[in-house]
RNA sequence: GCCGGGAUGGCGGAACUGGUAGACGCAGCGGACUCAAAAUCCGCCGGUGGCAACACCAUGUGGGUUCGAUUCCCUCUCCCGGCACCA
């Protein structure tokens, strides 16, 4: 045995035993509970980052876990391989995206095998081969047939110079990136997928799924957006003909209360009226201006024009004039709303900003009608409202829906945040939309035995839009349905699309006249997922589209509507970052480059550049960016301390739901503790068995066993930082034995089945070398021995008056009086002479004396 | 702007279901070993006051519930994630 430990020499060793003996393979095997582990894919980016290798722990240490416990566990990986940054690679280097992305899954997969995990490589996919794609392709000709994806047009970011679409990334402060020209919004036809059909079970299925966090689902519900409210018409006249403005509003018990109405400037009310007012069609104009990001919608100045039109307020029979409103979202409800100035904030803000009438109707108190106040939205009872006077929220919504409903001018509806899904992206490292556009035929999906439509892989795009457009040989084609000439679509999928159900493509590699085959029903659904919390609301909701419609279109058992049981979302790694503004540039300087100076206490005091000692300032800390230059590259950290270090260390540091701060101290430190496990077995090794005094053993037992115990319920709920922290504690108990007594003997046993998950080569070479096994990974997970955890005397914490006063042992079947008596008499000088009112005995623990 | 989350020593974090705040580790300080350094090992380590015993303060802010609050409720501040074409 290796006096020093040597992590290269054994890390190596181990992966070729398990590639060897081909230990992550696995089957079906209906023996066995199926554990399906799932870490989210990586997209290709060129090399690991320390969140890949986080999560991927993370995922190794449960799916490890699982496996001692005795699971048939299916971990697989594959490559999220489409995508822009490609494009942007190809632009910069003259490199086609195709060879650029296999280039860096290479590199990436030589990576991750260098980190030990337990992967089945054998169901490895990529997205960007047409083996996957072909079967986005047939679902999406399977689901354009049924009209659960269909075409209308959608707004998007457009590029007047490069007369190109722009992704919401490449809008830089409303201009486009490269070209710095002012970003307008356009409609063009797109694809959707209907997801708003499954709105309803996607919002109830939320109440069910025990195995999400709490914050997710809450998400979920929002996003999805369920809100009841009524949908009311206001009559107005356009060339003399009757028309009806609808709106949609949650608060229709303040109906009494508007004062006008407000459209989106896409609304044909705004668009007509523009026709004759040049001032309003550019108002029109302006409201086209800027990109289409929420974010930045919400915050923009909140403006508004006449339209020249009034509608009749369809109870009071009131003219209210329309005014187009730049924040009115032709998107969401009907692209209007009423104004209710009284009773919402953006219409209370827009009212005294144009001089519009304010009319409280709702009677909540302290109503000054010039400054806006907390409460002015609150339900309350109707005043001023005629007929709905005292009704109180729900009563005077109920009665006025029934007025409007008899009149034929509202009801009541169910109005969803939630919008259907827009896959189409002119840009072509993508997955080709299979339609043919037919001049006599139209839409034409792509028949079965065309598929796939294969994507060029030799092109390089430049910046100025979809490359296939100007492919003839792409774009010709013939109609599949009349024969006579046809064009391609050239755009290609969201790539939300590819990493919607690549989970269930993982159970059936090698299927290739199939999306999936009976082995996805032994496998669905992800008994745990784990990934990054940005993804909390778009993928994971565009996934359980697909699970349902998967499973309706008869791919999967219709039951089977929820692809992951279990999620884990894990936090963002972030890094401090550090800069020097010498001659006036600001230049970003990486922590490795840094050396902070502390002062006494350890505080930091100042910072200089290891190089050339110039002082750099700190600018906090932050998520690991290029542009400030503050990655840490894990394959440095590999080559340094090894995969196990690494793997300790992302465990170690926090817990995987919380962000993880990097520091390489602490890296330094969990090698450390390496190093002290393999000195520790080195001199078990060649120590002779000592004797167990009782008294000893039984210590030593009752800590370790006390420390397992916390240690798997920790595991249990994913826990995993004081999972390693445990891992310390035993050895740190080992250490203090005084030679290798059996109760030694047994904790460094429990040590090293307990450590194996997160640090699983140096637990291989260390059971070996001890005699323990041939192989770690099939020892059975360790329990607590119930009869190790009994103890003689329970030490009790006495307060008084809910302050910690002092400690009593007490014998463990003292009874109550007994122990009141103890406890009275180790803190009699803190209750001197008084009185003591009252008791409390938490058993096995606390005693409170309240005097 | 809207939705969600977070804040505990110099730092990362721990605290089981409301029950000793600071486990485990990092940094720092002191010591051992060494010609010396590295490595390793031992000790100390929230703040203030005190020779000490000990006392008081302390979990972002302000309030509340409770015998007892890091934990539950309300308020505010700051930071982070998402907002539908980044993945």
């Amino acid at each position: 045995m290796q006096d020093r430990y040597d992590p290269r020499a054994i890390e190596a060793d181990a992966q070729k035993f398990w590639a060897e003996r081909r230990s992550f393979h696995v089957t079906e095997d209906k023996a066995r509970r199926k554990f399906y582990c799932l870490s989210m894919f990586p997209y290709p980016s060129g090399k690991l980052h320390m969140g890949h290798v986080r999560n991927y722990t993370i995922g190794d240490v449960l799916t490890r876990h699982h496996r001692m416990r005795g699971m048939n566990v299916l971990q697989p990986m594959g490559w999220d391989a489409f995508g822009l940054p490609a494009e942007n690679a190809a632009m910069a280097n003259k490199v086609p995206p195709a060879k650029w992305t296999r280039d860096n899954i290479a590199y990436m997969k030589q990576q991750l095998k260098s980190l030990g995990f337990a992967l089945d490589w054998d169901r490895e996919l990529a997205t960007c081969d047409a083996s996957y794609y072909r079967w986005n392709q047939w679902l999406f000709t399977r689901l354009f047939r049924k009209g659960l994806a269909y075409k209308k047009t959608g707004v998007v970011n457009w590029d007047p110079a490069d007369q190109t679409v722009l992704a919401n990334e490449q809008v830089i402060d409303g201009r486009g990136w490269r070209t710095g020209a002012l970003v307008e919004k356009r409609e063009i036809p797109m694809y959707f997928f209907r997801i708003t059909h499954y709105a309803e079970e996607l919002l109830a299925a939320l109440e069910g799924m025990d195995g999400w966090p709490e914050q997710v689902k809450l998400m979920q519900k929002n996003w999805i957006g369920r809100s009841e409210g009524v949908r009311i018409g206001f009559e107005y006249a356009l060339e003399n003909q009757k028309k009806i403005l609808w709106v949609f509003t949650t608060r229709a018990d303040t109906l009494m209360g508007a004062t006008f109405c407000a459209v989106a400037a896409e609304h044909p009310i705004a668009l007509h009226a523009a026709k004759s007012s040049p001032q309003l069609a550019a108002f029109v104009e302006e409201c086209r201006r800027g990109g289409v990001q929420e974010a930045d919608l919400a915050k923009i100045e909140k403006k508004g024009m006449p339209t020249g039109v009034f509608c009749t307020h369809p109870i009071s029979g009131e003219k209210l004039p329309v005014w187009v409103g730049n924040y009115v979202l032709m998107g969401y409800g009907e692209g209007a709303v009423m104004g209710v100035p009284a009773h919402d904030e953006r219409d209370f803000a827009f009212a005294l900003k144009y001089g519009l009438k304010i009319v409280q109707v709702i009677d909540v108190k302290d109503f000054s009608g010039t400054q806006w106040r907390e409460g002015y939205v609150e339900p309350g009872r109707c005043i001023h409202s005629g007929k709905y006077d005292g009704l109180d929220f729900q009563a005077s919504i109920d009665a006025i829906a029934a007025d409007l409903k008899a009149r034929g001018l509202g009801e009541k509806q169910v109005q969803w945040r939630l919008r259907d899904w827009g896959i189409s992206r002119q840009r072509y490292w993508g997955c080709p939309v299979p339609i043919i556009h037919c001049p006599s035929c139209g839409d034409v999906p792509v028949p079965d035995q065309d598929l796939p439509v294969v994507l060029p892989e030799d092109l390089v795009p430049d910046g100025t839009g979809n490359p296939l457009n100007k492919l003839a040989s792409f774009v010709n084609t013939t109609c599949p349905s009349c024969g006579r000439p046809a064009k391609r679509e050239t755009d290609t999928m969201d790539t939300f699309v590819d990493s919607s159900w690549y989970f269930a493509r993982f159970a059936c590699p090698g299927q290739d006249t199939a999306m999936v085959d009976e082995r996805a029903r032994y496998w669905m659904a992800v008994d745990q997922y784990i990934g990054g919390i940005e993804h909390a609301i778009l993928h994971l909701l565009y996934s359980r589209f697909f699970q349902r419609a998967m499973a309706d279109e008869g791919l999967m058992p219709k039951e089977l509507r929820e692809p992951f049981t279990n999620l884990l979302t894990q936090g963002m790694v972030l890094a401090e970052s550090y800069y020097t503004d010498a001659d006036g540039r600001r230049e970003w300087v990486n922590p490795a480059d840094v050396a902070v100076e502390r002062d006494a206490k350890g505080k930091i005091t100042s910072a200089k550049r290891i190089r050339d000692g110039a002082p750099v300032a700190y600018d906090g800390i932050g998520t690991m960016s290029k542009s400030k230059n503050n990655g840490v590259d894990p394959q440095s950290l590999i080559e340094k301390y090894g995969a196990d270090t690494a793997r300790f260390y992302t465990m170690f540091a926090s817990p995987p739901t919380h962000t993880l701060e990097w520091s390489d101290e602490s890296v330094e430190g969990s090698f450390r503790f390496l190093k002290r496990v393999w000195a520790y077995c080195v001199k078990f090794k060649a120590g002779s068995a000592a004797a167990d005094a009782e008294s000893l053993r039984k210590a030593t037992r009752y800590e370790i066993h006390s420390v397992l115990r916390q240690l798997n319920y920790d595991i249990d709920k994913h826990q995993l930082n004081t999972v390693a922290s445990g891992a310390m504690k035993i050895l740190n108990a080992l250490e203090r034995l005084e030679g290798f007594p059996e109760a030694a003997r047994e904790g460094l046993q429990i040590l090293l089945k307990v450590l194996s998950p997160i640090t699983p080569h140096i637990c291989h070479a260390l059971w070996r070398e001890l005699g323990f096994g041939e192989d770690i990974m099939r020892e059975a997970w360790p329990d607590p021995d119930p009869a190790a955890l009994v103890q003689d005397e329970i030490d009790y914490v006495v307060q008084v008056s809910g302050k910690t006063r002092g400690n009593v042992r007490v014998p463990r079947d003292a009874d109550q009086p007994a122990i009141e008596r103890l406890a009275a008499e180790a803190v009699k000088k803190y209750i001197g002479g008084k009185p003591v009112r009252r008791v409390v005995i938490v058993p096995g623990k606390l005693i409170n004396i309240v005097v």
